[in-house]
DNA sequence: ATGGTAGCGCTGCTA
């Protein structure tokens, strides 16, 4: 089963985009972030008519996030449980009825710019949030996968000019030591397992010629539970897709596991 | 130190 993290940055923009990395790389199972749609708004149709179930969870304008499945999908959950005042669309859950079942976790994790102030507590009360989820799920022994896009750069080699994002809050030690707290959990970061860097990014910045003089970050995740990582079978960032027409700022990063 | 780009949606915010 091969599953992909993508965030799109603008689902209605991205349209071709999309379709034509879907084709290429065939994920049974995408998890999408910044769609910056509501969910009635949504271009669904295209999707569905190449075999993909939509399930979205969005909101006007800002963040939202989505799973294109090609299996079934069970107990979908949306929204990180933990603050009921919490209006920001950021967490999608389900569970792929593949041979063996497993579940996905698609995530937005927040910015959390400008550091410090209230943006930044968000940040990081919504990483203390992701960590009890992440806990309750270890504690059932299920498989699962956390995929999507943490803004966590988490070490200094994820970055081309680390020096340039010390006061930054995906750089920041609380944001790091959050993640890595995480991970810690017992979690396998599937990227840095199978394709150790440094120079391995996901992100590129539309500004200052980033793409062009490679300067990126690693800030797209997938997170493996061990039941999960025992099934990895393979890595990949379609880096390529940040070089074509009209692309999003993010590429896709995915992995396949045994089904 | 500044400003550089893109998306949403219509003014400025978010990143």
């Amino acid at each position: 089963m091969k599953l992909a993290t993508f965030n799109i940055n603008g689902i209605k923009a991205r349209g071709e985009a999309l379709a034509a990395w879907l084709a290429e790389a065939a994920p049974d199972v995408v998890c999408l972030q910044e769609i910056k749609s509501v969910d009635e708004a949504f271009p669904r149709e295209g999707l569905e008519a190449i075999g993909y179930r939509v399930e979205t969870h969005g909101q006007k304008g800002f963040n939202g996030v989505a799973i294109l499945s090609k299996l079934p999908l069970r107990d979908l959950r949306r929204g990180l449980p933990g603050d009921d005042g919490d209006e920001q669309a950021r967490w999608i859950e389900a569970v792929v009825e593949g041979p063996r079942p497993l579940r996905i976790c698609g995530l937005y994790l927040p910015n959390g710019n400008p550091a410090p102030g209230p943006k930044f507590d968000y940040k990081l009360a919504w990483m203390a949030r992701m960590e009890a989820r992440v806990r309750e799920l270890l504690a059932s022994e299920e498989p699962f996968v956390c995929l999507g896009d943490y803004n966590v750069i988490p070490q200094a080699e994820d970055a081309k000019k680390p020096e340039a994002w010390v006061t930054d809050a995906l750089f920041l030690p609380e944001s790091r030591a959050a993640f890595h707290r995480l991970v810690n959990l017992g979690l396998t970061d599937a990227v840095r397992a199978r394709m150790p860097g440094p120079g391995v990014y996901t992100f590129w910045d539309y500004q200052a010629v980033a793409w062009e003089r490679n300067n990126g970050i690693r800030i797209d995740h997938v997170l493996l539970s061990p039941q999960a990582a025992d099934r990895l079978q393979e890595v990949g960032i379609d880096k390529a897709v940040r070089g074509k027409e009209k692309p999003s700022d993010h590429v896709p990063v995915w992995v396949r596991l045994a089904d």
